[in-house]
DNA sequence: AATAAAATAGTAAACGTTTACTATAATTTT
DNA sequence: AAAATTATAGTAAACGTTTACTATTTTATT
């Protein structure tokens, strides 16, 4: 409780000093180790620690034991809300397996996540877990092969040597594909971000497949992506890419009557410029998103939307780092599906007409 | 580029024998350091490096510098989207010069915030920023005794002997108050969760403020407190409130016009309940809300509030603890005060019948 | 009562760095 | 050309822990 005045902290030597003890014994009465210790010494231990203000070097002690207890997690953009849910999931395992948490930001730039990756390595982390903006397998399986558990967060590296853990996206979208043909619509649009991470192309296959399945026949003229620069991400700019999607679909989506985006903040921006063009949701375009965001059953009209359960997302990625800890080295990597639900709210409706 | 086949890690001395110079030669070679070293022993050093797939020990370099660059960072809830604005700008600049973050969740539980704060100490963090949910300041102050830069987040806690940033909230409502009574407001609630933190009382004070200026006079009966426990927080909860005080707005607020919420995501809840009651937002009730999320400008109707620069708060106090361990050890406490803002936006109108 | 096992305590050697010293060669300065 | 710097290299002592050994005492087992 009483602060010490300054000077240098004390350490375990000092301890021991004062509490007329060896090093050893001080070091296995504050370690918790299964040592058997006199409880006259551990009381004398413990009172001098509290006199001197000890407090433990976790430096030294990770130096010696040669192993941190530290995850690391390196995400493209913090501020998505999507990531928001899959952290609070990862930080609530984590704190209660007794880990902490190292948070990087790879800026969506793939040569700081490099940066990253390696700074993580020389700190000794037990395991990463990670968001990839790389294209390539190659820096994750180099990692993975000098020995670091790893775990792809939301997506599906092509070649990648370590565990997975994602949505099933192709289902995901084949749901709301559904959901949209059943109330009869029949001219879909998709608007997408670039499509650059496997999981885009999952659903671009999807959003084909149940075009097909229902014997409608895909027309890539109905897929809108956006291709502007995502240079400076303030967490904005899908609201914006959404309200120039919207631009488009206007444009160049004639006769369609609803719209796939995503996900939902993207969703977000194209009501917003369906609105703002004098277009009524769901009755004139009926919408869709994906992620189910805590906002979106909030929205008005509530947005109609794919669940993924990015909370359990980030359990289940902790747990797979800490399993690959717990077994022994040769361990084949993980790959682990969640499951997509359909929301249906307020967004859809039956095409005008019908 | 190739992994090493497994065994132990490479160590200085390994690459010293390697290259053939010593130890001190590799290690002024990979610290950076300015001693100077020649040009082919430096070649060498790096060869061997790159043969042995030598990483650095972080570990035993914090032990023997004793200090480590990460800087801690404890928040009560990391899916609120305001905080996470806040934790880009922290990381924003963290990263920028050269910091890494260890984030941790307190759960809005006190114990848990003091256990944290303890691992953090123990970690030797250059230092911490702390959205406190502990209303003494005596844990704080403890540490801050012991020499350890903290920079409160959010909040002024009273008597707390450390740097604090928050924002000016008591002119931020009485911003809202004065665009709710210019349009002809008279009757206006506020809606608002357990007056814990010194925000909260502020927030009450300007509510009061704004009244007796307005020559209305406070009446106390139009705050409406949410008491429920907020035991588990899945970041639902404040929609939860709000559309929970939507339902005493319209059953006790009798004739009220107007209605301030404490947080954008209350104000969503809010307008959701009284839409789901019946009422229409503006025409019946206008609502304003507190920090301007992303989604303020896309909801529908957009909504009208009170911008607090969130990212920005994260950015200052990242400089204030950067700030506190340049200078040396005897510096005064910092405070800093954000302005807020009013936006509006769709959420406001002039009460019927006027 | 003798022996084996468990409990308790201490000594000293790591763990992988950085850096203060010491030492020598190369370069300036006078 | 001697003296003073400067550049370069090496040795060895920390930094604050943990833990393998060794040594002693206590307790349990026969």
């Amino acid at each position: 409780m009483v602060a010490k005045p300054a000077g240098k902290k004390a350490t375990l030597t000092d301890v021991a000093q004062a509490s007329g003890v060896s090093l050893a014994t001080v070091s296995r009465v504050l370690a918790h180790s299964n040592y058997p210790v006199s409880e006259a010494a551990k009381k004398r231990v413990l009172q001098a620690v509290a006199e001197l203000d000890y407090v433990p070097n976790m430096a030294a002690r990770a130096l010696k034991k040669n192993t941190g207890s530290d995850i690391g997690i390196i995400l493209p953009n913090i501020s998505n809300p999507f990531y928001m849910q899959t952290l609070q999931g990862i930080s609530t395992l984590a704190m209660e397996s007794g880990h902490q948490l190292i948070l990087c930001n790879s800026m969506r730039r793939a040569e700081d996540e490099h940066a990253l990756l390696y700074s993580l390595y020389e700190r000794r982390v037990l395991g990463i877990i990670l968001s990839s903006v790389d294209e390539k397998a190659d820096t994750v399986n180099s990692y993975a092969a000098r020995g670091m558990p790893l775990v792809l967060l939301d997506q599906r590296l092509q070649g990648a040597n370590c565990s997975m853990i994602h949505y099933d996206t192709r289902k995901g979208t084949m749901l709301a594909m559904r959901h949209l043909i059943e109330r009869g619509h029949r001219r879909i649009a998709l608007a997408t971000l670039p499509i650059t991470r496997w999981t885009r192309h999952e659903t671009v296959a999807g959003y084909r497949d149940a075009l097909v399945e229902a014997g409608i026949g895909a027309e890539d003229s109905l897929i809108l992506v956006h291709d502007q620069e995502q240079e400076m991400d303030n967490g904005n700019t899908d609201l914006q890419a959404g309200a120039a999607l919207a631009a488009r679909f206007i444009r160049e989506a004639a006769g369609a009557t609803a719209v796939l985006c995503v996900n939902d903040i993207l969703a977000f921006g194209v009501i917003q410029g369906l609105t703002a063009a004098g277009l009524c949701v769901p009755r004139d375009v009926s919408v869709v998103g994906f992620d189910d965001i805590l906002l979106a059953a909030a929205y008005q009209p509530a947005l109609t939307t794919v669940r993924y359960p990015s909370f359990e997302m980030g359990r289940f990625a902790v747990m797979m780092l800490l399993d690959a800890l717990r077994s022994a080295e040769g361990r084949e990597p993980l790959h682990l599906q969640l499951e997509p639900q359909l929301i249906a709210r307020d967004t859809v409706a039956s095409p005008k007409g019908i």
